[in-house]
DNA sequence: TTATTTAGTTAGTATAAACTAACGTTTGTT
DNA sequence: AACAAACGTTAGTTTATACTAACTAAATAA
């Protein structure tokens, strides 16, 4: 079957990541209203999170990723400003083309990644 | 949050009509065998989509697609198809091509698979 | 005819991921 | 000092999906 598994940590971390770029610090609370989720379903997140070695938390509950979850949100992230992009060239609407690539990151292969890439004329 | 909840199904449909393409009848167990899933699954899940009127059981097990129901396992099959062969015209391995295609044809919207198909032209 | 295989069902279990509700701590305000 | 707000955690619930185990019923074979 299908795991799964490994999709709500993605989309964890790559939060984590894109609010480090607009926030002097990273709290649960901030990851919480980025993804809309209650601050329950966050807490236990990161517990997972840090148990996975992804995340740190200071004493102040400020978050930070390891070097294990930076590499996973940063290719979580690349692919989701990527494959919007794209689609938005192709004449998805921004909202669609986000929404779908947020799905599309996370179950896609880095052979078929690649392999789109490569094929999409880059930048521009 | 994401509710996936209708991938299960999706995926069911599609295999019933694959199935429907090789076989004079599809009943649980050889959906079971194609899914690679144990038949209490099966016979839950067709429980569901009979319940959602995606399928009709005749007194002997077999199994048939209403119209709402092929029109879902169209659908998918549609992408699947489309995605697995755009996939490997990209240069993926025809079973990354395969899988992957299997889970996105779940996850993207209508609107951004057309934009893709428009974008590939057909038939070569 | 008994025994075996095949098919389907049901009940109960497991996991992932969200939720609500309730609680403790800290911080800030009056 | 006392009360309220903000933040985090925990316990328990829900839903979706697959699982194992145990059962029935029908079909096949010895």
């Amino acid at each position: 079957m299908r795991t799964f598994g490994n999709e709500s940590a993605e989309n964890y971390l790559e939060a984590i990541l894109v609010l480090s770029k607009k926030l002097p610090v990273v709290r649960s609370v901030d990851i919480a209203n980025e993804l809309g989720f209650k601050k329950s379903s966050v807490s236990v997140a990161m517990k997972n999170l840090r148990e996975k070695k992804h995340i740190t938390v200071s004493e102040a509950g400020f978050i930070f990723l390891t070097d294990s979850g930076r590499e996973i949100a940063e290719m979580i992230y690349e692919r989701h400003e990527f494959l919007t992009d794209w689609l938005i060239k192709l004449g998805v609407s921004e909202e669609t083309a986000s929404e779908d690539a947020c799905r599309i990151e996370h179950v896609i292969s880095s052979e078929s990644f690649e392999a789109i890439k490569r094929h999409v004329p880059s930048g521009q």
